[in-house]
RNA sequence: GGCGGGGUAGCUCAGUUGGUUAGAGCGCGGGACUCAUAAGCCCGAGGUCAGUGGUUCGAUCCCACUUCCCGCUACCA
C-alpha cells in the first residue's frame, strides 16, 4: 500500500489580501493532510504564492517599489496566513524562487525538445487581470474603454510573437485519461463540464508573452516570458526538486495524491496541467478536486455589498478552531457554501461548547470528585459500554474510504453523532446514582473517557489546537495521536492521574 | 440556443435503485433530571418533497411540459 500522501493547495496570487476562499482551500487541505498524518502516512503538504505576471508587475509599479520586494511583502502575508490557520504544510513555495525557475525552464526545454512548442504570432484583445485573450465579440466599449463583457475587465490590443503549446494534439489522450481514471476530475458534478470542453475541441495555447518582463524567461529567447499558468502549475513539481535526482522528494511524492483547488481554476488543473505533463512524459497527478466557493448571504462576497467575512477578523473575534470547524462542518464539500456569522455562532455554541466542550467538562468534573482524580482502574465493560466503544472499530475502514472520496461531511457527521451518543450515554447511565457501585461507576467514567479520547483523535484534523487541549486531560500529545487506535477500547492507562482542563470553548452570548 | 446540476420543514442540507406515519442538525414549544459552560436527556409542533399532466395497483423519487436558480458552453449579430 502506498503510504505516501502529497496534497497541494493552489498557490495564491497575492495581488490582493487573503480572503475567505484562500482560508477555505488551505483549511480543507490541512484537514486531509493531518488526517493522513495520524493515519500513518508520510505526508507532504504544499502551499505557496504565485508571483509572476503583468498584474503584479503593474501593482509594484504603481506603488513604485521593486517588483521582487513587492512580492516579498505580499508573499509574507500569505505565509503568515498559513501560520494563523495553523496549517501543517511541509513546504511553502514561491514562484520567484530559484528552485522553481530552474524547474520551469527545464520543463520548457523538454517541451521544446519534444516539439510540443512552436513559435508563431498572436493578436487579439488581451485582459491583463484575466490573463486571457478575447474575441472581438466578447468585448464592448464603455466610456471609450474596451471591456471584456464577461469579466468587466479592461482589455488592450496585443499583436505579438508568441510561443504556442500543441494543446490540440492532446485532446484524445486527455479524454482517454479521463475515462481510465474516472476519479481524476472531482467532484463528479464538474467532470462533465471539463470533458465537454475538451470534446468541443482544443486550440493550441499561447504559452509566452513579450509584452512584459515580470516572469520566467524562455530559455534561449530572452524576449519572451513564460505564460503564467505554465509557470505556476509547475510549482507542484518544482517544490519536489524535479528534475534533481539527488533529492528523492519527487520519487517519493509524485504523482500527487490530490491537487485541491477552487472550481474557478479547474480547467487549468484538469486540462492544461495534464496536457503539459503528458507532453513532457511526466506522470499525471491522481486527482484534481475543485471545491465550491464560500458565499455570504447567497451572494458572492464583495466589498461593495459589505458582506465580506474577513478570515483574519473572524479568527480574531472567535478563534481559529471555531472557524475551521464551521467551514468544514457547514459547507457541503464540493458545493458552494453560504456562511454567516450567525450560523458560526450557533455552531460554536451547540457543537463545540455544549456538545463537545461540556462533555469533557462534566466527565472530568465528575471523575475528579468521585474517582480521586484518577483514570478509573477497577472496570468491567458491559454491553451498553461496548456498543458505543466498538462503533469506532466497526466504522474505521469506512471512514478511511470516505476520506479518500473527500467525503468531508461524512467524517464530521460521524463525530457529531458520536457526541450525541456520548452525552446520551452519560445521561442514561447516571453515574451519580452509582456511588454505591464503584465498579459500575468507574466503568462508566472510563468508557466516557475513552469516547472523549477517540473523538478528540478524530477531531484533531479539524480543530488541532482544541483537540490537543482536550487530550491534555490524559496527557496525550500530538505524537501519540494515531487514528488506528480509535479501535482500541483500553488505550488510556488505568489508575493514572488525569488533568482537569478549563473551558474549551466559550459560549457566544446572543 | 445547447449541455449539465438543482428547487425537500423557519434556516442549512440529507434521502428515497417507486411502496405503509419523508429525515438530520440548528431554531422553536413542553417535560423529567442535576455530573456539567442554565450545558445534557426525553417528548412535541412544523413540509400539498417548485407547478401541471402522464406511466403505475401505488411517485417526492420514472417520463413530458412549465417555471425559477446555478454552472459550463455556443451564437445570433
Amino acid at each position: 500500500m502506498d503510504k505516501n500522501f502529497y496534497i497541494t493547495t493552489p498557490i495564491y496570487y497575492p495581488s490582493a489580501k487573503p480572503h475567505m476562499g484562500h482560508a477555505y482551500s488551505s483549511i480543507i487541505a490541512d484537514f486531509f493532510a493531518r488526517f493522513k498524518k495520524i493515519d500513518g502516512f508520510n505526508v507532504h503538504f504544499l502551499t505557496g504564492t504565485d508571483e509572476h505576471g503583468l498584474k503584479i508587475q503593474r501593482a509594484a509599479e504603481v506603488k513604485n517599489v521593486d517588483t521582487l520586494k513587492f512580492c516579498d511583502e505580499i508573499s509574507e502575508t500569505f505565509r503568515k496566513l498559513s501560520k494563523t490557520l495553523n496549517l501543517s504544510n511541509t513546504d511553502f513555495i514561491r514562484t520567484t524562487e530559484e528552485r522553481h525557475k530552474k524547474t520551469v525552464q527545464y520543463l520548457w526545454n523538454i517541451l521544446e525538445k519534444n516539439d510540443e512548442i512552436y513559435l508563431s504570432k498572436y493578436s487579439g484583445w488581451y485582459s491583463v487581470s484575466d490573463e486571457a485573450f478575447y474575441n472581438e465579440d466578447e468585448i464592448e466599449t464603455i466610456d471609450g474603454k474596451k471591456i471584456a463583457i464577461n469579466s468587466k475587465s479592461e482589455v488592450e490590443w496585443v499583436d505579438e510573437e508568441s510561443y504556442f503549446f500543441r494543446l490540440s494534439k492532446w485532446e484524445k489522450p486527455l479524454l482517454d485519461f479521463y475515462e481510465k481514471n474516472p476519479d481524476f476530475i472531482s467532484p463528479k458534478s464538474r467532470k462533465n463540464e471539463i470533458i465537454s470542453f475538451v470534446k468541443s475541441g482544443l486550440k493550441d495555447l499561447s504559452v509566452s508573452r513579450k509584452s512584459f518582463s515580470w516572469g520566467i524567461k524562455v530559455p534561449n529567447n530572452k524576449d519572451h516570458i513564460i505564460y503564467v499558468w505554465l509557470d505556476a502549475l509547475t510549482n507542484y513539481i518544482s517544490a519536489l526538486n524535479y528534475p534533481n535526482k539527488e533529492n528523492d522528494l519527487f520519487k517519493t511524492f509524485w504523482p500527487a495524491s490530490i491537487h485541491l483547488i477552487g472550481k474557478d481554476i479547474l480547467r487549468f488543473h484538469a486540462v492544461y496541467w495534464p496536457a503539459f505533463l503528458l507532453a513532457a512524459k511526466i506522470e499525471l497527478p491522481k486527482k484534481v478536486y475543485g471545491h465550491g466557493w464560500i458565499l455570504s448571504g447567497d451572494e458572492k462576497m464583495s466589498k461593495s455589498k459589505g458582506n465580506i467575512l474577513d478570515p483574519l477578523e473572524i479568527i480574531e473575534q472567535y478563534g481559529l478552531d471555531p472557524l475551521r470547524y464551521y467551514l468544514i462542518k457547514e459547507v457541503s464539500f464540493g458545493n458552494d457554501g453560504n456562511i454567516s456569522q450567525d450560523r458560526l455562532e450557533d455552531c460554536i455554541n451547540s457543537d463545540l461548547a455544549n456538545n463537545f466542550g461540556n462533555l469533557c467538562q462534566r466527565v472530568t468534573a465528575f471523575a475528579m470528585n468521585n474517582c480521586q482524580g484518577l483514570i478509573p482502574k477497577d472496570i468491567d465493560f458491559e454491553k451498553e459500554d461496548l456498543v458505543i466503544l466498538d462503533d469506532f472499530k466497526l466504522n474505521i475502514e469506512n471512514i478511511r474510504v470516505k476520506i479518500d472520496e473527500q467525503d468531508v461531511n461524512y467524517y464530521i457527521n460521524f463525530i457529531v453523532n458520536s457526541l450525541f451518543v456520548a452525552n446520551k450515554y452519560f445521561n442514561d447511565q447516571e453515574p451519580w446514582k452509582k456511588k454505591d457501585n464503584p465498579k459500575r461507576m468507574n466503568t462508566i467514567v472510563y468508557t466516557t473517557f475513552e469516547i472523549i479520547r477517540k473523538i478528540s483523535f478524530m477531531l484533531y484534523p479539524i480543530i488541532p489546537d482544541s483537540a490537543l487541549k482536550a487530550l491534555k486531560i490524559f496527557e496525550i500529545n500530538e505524537n501519540n495521536i494515531n487514528f488506528s487506535s480509535i479501535m482500541n477500547n483500553n488505550f488510556l492507562e488505568q489508575g493514572k492521574k488525569f488533568n482537569k482542563i478549563g473551558i474549551l470553548f466559550k459560549k457566544i452570548e446572543k
